[in-house]
RNA sequence: UCCCCAGUAGCUCAAUUGGCAGAGCGGGUGACUGUUAAUCACUAGGUUGGCGGUUCGAGUCCGUCCUGGGGAGCCA
C-alpha cells in the first residue's frame, strides 16, 4: 500500500492509502470517531466508523489518547465538512505507542507552560507554523543572496575579542585560556568581502545582555550580507529589495501557515518599493513634538542626540504601512567601524530599517569606515584594544575600498512577519535571561 | 542592575469588607453514526510558592525569600 504524507493527500482522491504520525485529538459517538491525525506535514480527519471497522479495531481507535503515534490506512475522500477539505475514512489502522497523559491539552494554557514543555509545544498547530514560517524565510533569504552572486562566508562563533567594546559578551573557557562568542560575523564578512566582493554570513549571534523584553534573546540569528564598492543608497537599496523579495515568498508559499495563525496579511500584502527614509534629523523633530503633544504619555521624551526606545520606534513608523529607513545617526552613539558622512562630520552613513506594524527595528547597517588612520583614531577614542584589531586594520593597509553591509534579525523577522507578539516562539528553544530548559 | 505585576486542583481562572476553598477544561466511568476546542450525566482531584508576623480567625493584611512575566537601559 502506498504509504502519503497530509500535505499530499488530495492528489490520491479515492485511493486506498497509509499515513503513519500521531493523534492531535479525537471526538465523536459511540459508533463514529473523528480522528484527528498528524504527520508534520498536516493534519487530516480520519473516520472511524463502528459498523466498517468491527468491534475490535474500532474500540482501539476509540481508546486512542493524545499524541499516541499510529498508522492508518483508508480511503481518501473529499468532504467539505472535514477541516482542509479532504478526510481519510478508516480501513484499518494499527498503534505503534502509547502516551498517557499528553500535558499540551487542546484547551488554552500559559506561556511559562507551554515553554517549559517547548519540545512538546512544537508539536502544536501555531508552532507548527511558526518553525515553518522561519524555514521558508532562511531559505528565501539564502535563495535572494545566492541569485545576486553573493557568497555565503560563514565566520567564526569563538572569537578573541569584542565587536563593539560596550556590548556584554558571553566568557567561555578556550583550553588554556578565554574566548567569548560572536556578537557578530561583521568584522570577518568584511574581510571576506575583500577576498569575494559580496558575502554574507548567516549564524547564530550571542549577547549577554540582561534584557527582558518581548524583542530579546540571548542567542539569536543574524544575516550579515557585506558588500564591496558600495554606497549609503546601495546599501538601502539592498535592504529594500531583499525585505520585498523575503515578504513576497512568505506570502506565495506559507499562506496555510499564515492562516493558521490568523495572520491579516492585508498590510504584507501593501508592502510596495520604495520605502519612506527619514534623516535623523527629521525623527528628531517627529519625536520632540510628538512629546510636547502628548504630555502625559510616560516614556516618549527624546532630545536630539539620543537613541531610540521601543516606544520611539513605533511612533516613527506608524504613519506608514510600509518599512521605514532612519539614516545619518549621531555618531557618538554608533559604533566605531561607522563611516562618518563627509559632509556631517557629526553624523553616520548608517541606516536602521524599522518593520511595519510596530515591529521595532529589524535591520540595522552602515558605511565602514576605510581609512587606516582614521579608523585607529576611532578605536583610540572608543578606548577598544588596538592589538585585538591589527588584522581587521590590514583590510585598510592592503588596498582598502568603500564597503559596507547590513544585520537583519531573522526572529525578530519572523515575529513581524506572523504577527505574534513576541519573538521567543520563531526560534525552535528560545534562549532568554532566566529560561534556558530545555 | 532598576521599576511594575503575578504565583489557589494536572491546566486556565474565581473566591464581596479578613469569616465553610469553587468553576470550566483535562483524567476516569457512562450515553450518543458527521463531529469542528463536539455535547450531556456522574466521579476523583488542594500543605492557596516558602518562611515568619498581625488577628478569635489569613488565599485575602504586613515583612522577607524564591520562581516567573512585562518594561527601562542596551540592542537585531
Amino acid at each position: 500500500m502506498k504509504r502519503v504524507y497530509v500535505e499530499d493527500l488530495s492528489r490520491h482522491t479515492g485511493e486506498q492509502v497509509e499515513i503513519a504520525g500521531w493523534l492531535y485529538n479525537q471526538r465523536g459517538t459511540a459508533k463514529l470517531r473523528f480522528l484527528l491525525v498528524r504527520d508534520g506535514s498536516g493534519i487530516v480527519q480520519c473516520i472511524a466508523a463502528k459498523n466498517e471497522l468491527g468491534e475490535g479495531l474500532f474500540a482501539l481507535a476509540r481508546s486512542l489518547t493524545q499524541e499516541t503515534s499510529l498508522a492508518i490506512r483508508g480511503t481518501v475522500r473529499a468532504d467539505e465538512r472535514a477541516p482542509g477539505g479532504y478526510e481519510l475514512l478508516v480501513t484499518d489502522l494499527a498503534k505503534i505507542n502509547d502516551a498517557h497523559d499528553y500535558p499540551i491539552t487542546p484547551k488554552e494554557h500559559g506561556t511559562p507552560f507551554l515553554l517549559d514543555r517547548r519540545h512538546l509545544w512544537l508539536r502544536s498547530k501555531k508552532q507548527h507554523a511558526m518553525l515553518r514560517i522561519r524555514h521558508e524565510l532562511i531559505w528565501a533569504i539564502r535563495d535572494f543572496f545566492n541569485n545576486r552572486g553573493f557568497i555565503c562566508f560563514d565566520t567564526p562563533m569563538f572569537t578573541p575579542n569584542a565587536v563593539e567594546g560596550t556590548t556584554d559578551l558571553f566568557a567561555v573557557n578556550y583550553f588554556d585560556t578565554s574566548a567569548y562568542l560572536t556578537q557578530s560575523g561583521q568584522l570577518y564578512a568584511e574581510a571576506g568581502a575583500m577576498a569575494h566582493g559580496r558575502v554574507y554570513t548567516f549564524g547564530p549571534t550571542f549577547r549577554a545582555e540582561k534584557s527582558k523584553t518581548r524583542r530579546h534573546l540571548t542567542e539569536f540569528w543574524m544575516v550579515e550580507p557585506e558588500v564591496a564598492f558600495i554606497d549609503l543608497d546601495g546599501l538601502i537599496e539592498l535592504a529594500e529589495e531583499m525585505t520585498v523579495y523575503i515578504v513576497e515568498r512568505v506570502l506565495e508559499r506559507r499562506c496555510n501557515e499564515l492562516a493558521d495563525l490568523e495572520r491579516d496579511t492585508a498590510p504584507l500584502e501593501a508592502i510596495r518599493r520604495p520605502f519612506p527614509r527619514l534623516h535623523y534629523d527629521e525623527a528628531a523633530e517627529i519625536l520632540v513634538e510628538y512629546a510636547k503633544q502628548h504630555p502625559d504619555e510616560g516614556g516618549v521624551e527624546f532630545k536630539h542626540g539620543d537613541d531610540f526606545g521601543g516606544r520611539h520606534e513605533t511612533i516613527l513608523s506608524d504613519p506608514y504601512h510600509r518599512p521605514v529607513f532612519i539614516t545619518h545617526f549621531p555618531a557618538q552613539i554608533k559604533p566605531f567601524y561607522m563611516k562618518r558622512d563627509p559632509d556631517r562630520p557629526d553624523c553616520v552613513l548608517g541606516f536602521d530599517m524599522l518593520g511595519s506594524e510596530g515591529a521595532g527595528e529589524l535591520i540595522g547597517g552602515s558605511v565602514r569606515e576605510d581609512d587606516h588612520d582614521t579608523l585607529v583614531q576611532r578605536i583610540r577614542e572608543h578606548d577598544l584594544p588596538m592589538d585585538a584589531f591589527d588584522w581587521y586594520l590590514d583590510l585598510r593597509k592592503y588596498g582598502s575600498v568603500p564597503h559596507g553591509g547590513f544585520g537583519l534579525g531573522l526572529e525578530r523577522t519572523i515575529t513581524w512577519l506572523s504577527g505574534r507578539p513576541h519573538l521567543r516562539e520563531a526560534i525552535p528553544f528560545p534562549r532568554m535571561l532566566y529560561r534556558m530548559r530545555p
